[in-house]
DNA sequence: ACCCCTATGGCACTCAGTTCCCTGATCGGA
DNA sequence: TCCGATCAGGGAACTGAGTGCCATAGGGGT
C-alpha cells in the first residue's frame, strides 16, 4: 500500500521542495481548513499542490486517506511492538503499551491533531472513516490477545472485550485532551483512563493470592440458570473459584 | 443527511410497508449473492426491480445502506428502550438488555442475517459501513450510561469503556452465532458474552438487585468478594434465589 | 370539474476513483 | 558514450455513486 513513501520525515528542516507526499497533505489541510472537506474537490488540492490529480491517488488511495495520512505507519508500528513481546509480560499491559504508541503519534502533531480532530467530527464521512481506522488498532490488539489467551476458557471472548475496553479508554482520554486544544496533560489523561481499565480486567492469569492487583473491586460471578437445581450451583461455583478465576 | 426526505419510516407508528423499499432489497441481494456487491450497479438493481434509478436513492441514502435496511429502525427501538428505563435499574443490566433487542433482529431473519455477515466479511466497503452502524449503537448505550453515572467519578469514561465492552461482547456472540450459519443458540451465546462483561463492571453502586432488567431469560448472577469463604458465597446465592420472583 | 399533494420516473450534472497510455529522468552495463 | 530498462509523474477518458431539477401520474378532497 503506502510502504513506498521516502522515511525522511527526521529532517525536520524544510527543504526547498518537499516530498510530493507532504506537500499534498499541506495542500488539502489547507483547503479543508478554509472552505471544508467536501467543499474541496480533489482537483483543488493537486491544482495548489501544482502536481497532476493522478498522482494524488498514487500516494492516498482514497480522499479521505489524506485526512489520516500517518495512521498506516503507526499500525504497523503497533503491530511490530505486539509482535516482540514475550510471553512474560502481562498482556493486559502490553496492549495498553501500545495504545500508548497511537497516542504518542497523537501528541507528535498537537496543532495538527486538534484540527483534524475538528475536522473529523464536524464531517460524517470522515467520522465513519476513523472508524475503520480505530478498528484496524482494535483489531491489532484483539489479534495479540487472542494469541496470549488461547487454550483459556472464553480466550477470544476475553481478547475482544478488553481490547474493545482498551480502545474506548484511550480514546476517552485522546478525545479530552484534543478537545482541550492539546493543551492538557495528554500522557496523563490516558494513563488515568487506561488505568481503569486495567483494574476492571485485572492482572490477568498471574499473580499469587487473590488480593495482588485490585484488592477491593475483586469479585466473582456465578451464572446459573434459574431452575437449576442447588447443588449444581455450587457445583458451578467450586469449578468456577477453584480454577484459577481470573 | 437522512433526516429529511423519506417520512416514510419517520413515523414512529407502523408505517404501512411500502413495497418498493422490500421489492429494492430483494433484488439487490439477489444481485448481491449471484454475482458479488461491487460487481453489481444501482442500475443493476432498479432494472431488476423494475423502478428508475431515482427511486433507490429516496429509499437508500447510498448502496451500502440497502445491505442493512432494518437498522435505523432498530437504533430506534433502543434509543427508545433506553428512555424508558428507570433510575432504579442497574444500568449496566440495561444496556446488556438493550444490545439484546439488536440480537434480537439479528435473530428474527437468520437466513438473511447470515447471508449479510458472508457478504460484509467479504467486501471491505461494507465491513466499514457496518461500523459506522455498530458505532451509533454504541454511542446510544454510551449517551445513556453517562446520563447514569453522571456526577460520578470517572462517570463519561466508564460509561465510554462498558458501552464498548458490552458491544464487543454483543458482537462476538452474534458473529459466533453467525458462523454457524444460525444453528447455534444465539441467545445463549450473547448472553453467555454479556455476562462476562458484567462480571468485569459489576453492579456499579448497589450489588442488591441482581438481574434486574433480564425480563425474558432465566439467570441470575450472584456477586462475592473473592475473599469471601465459601458458606458465605452460597448462603449469598440463597438469598439471592430465594427472591427476585421476577 | 378543479386543485393539491405525494410518489415516481427521467434526465443531466458533479465528483471520486480507475484504466490506459504517454513523457521524461535516472541508472547500470557494455 | 550510448542503449535500454525501470519508474515517478502527467493526462485524457471512462465508470459509477449520489444529487438537483423538473415533469408526470394518480388519488382525494372541495
Amino acid at each position: 500500500m503506502s510502504e513506498a513513501p521516502p522515511p525522511d520525515q527526521a529532517a525536520a528542516v524544510t527543504p526547498p521542495k518537499p516530498p510530493m507526499r507532504d506537500s499534498l497533505v499541506a495542500a488539502a489541510f489547507q483547503l479543508f481548513l478554509e472552505r471544508g472537506y467536501e467543499q474541496t474537490t480533489v482537483d483543488d488540492i493537486v491544482a495548489l499542490a501544482g502536481v497532476g490529480r493522478r498522482s494524488f491517488f498514487r500516494y492516498f488511495p482514497s480522499k479521505e486517506d489524506v485526512v489520516f495520512p500517518d495512521h498506516e505507519r503507526c499500525l504497523a508500528d503497533m503491530t511490530e511492538f505486539l509482535g516482540r513481546s514475550g510471553d512474560a509480560d502481562d498482556p493486559v499491559a502490553r496492549v495498553c503499551d501500545a495504545a500508548r504508541l497511537v497516542l504518542r503519534m497523537y501528541a507528535q502533531n498537537p496543532t495538527f491533531s486538534v484540527q483534524r480532530y475538528r475536522l473529523t467530527r464536524r464531517v460524517p464521512g470522515l467520522r465513519t472513516y476513523e472508524l475503520s481506522v480505530v478498528w484496524r488498532y482494535e483489531r491489532a490488539l484483539a489479534e495479540y490477545l487472542r494469541g496470549r489467551f488461547a487454550g483459556q476458557r472464553d480466550g477470544t471472548l476475553r481478547a475482544d472485550v478488553i481490547a474493545a475496553a482498551v480502545v474506548a479508554a484511550h480514546n476517552n482520554g485522546l478525545r479530552s485532551w484534543l478537545r482541550s486544544d492539546g493543551k492538557s496533560d495528554a500522557t496523563a489523561e490516558v494513563d488515568h483512563a487506561l488505568a481503569h481499565v486495567q483494574q476492571a480486567f485485572g492482572p490477568s492469569p498471574d499473580p499469587a493470592g487473590p488480593a495482588a492487583g485490585s484488592t477491593e473491586d475483586d469479585v466473582v460471578v456465578v451464572i446459573s440458570r434459574r431452575g437449576a437445581p442447588m447443588w449444581r450451583v455450587v457445583q458451578e461455583i467450586e469449578t468456577t473459584l477453584g480454577r484459577d478465576p481470573d
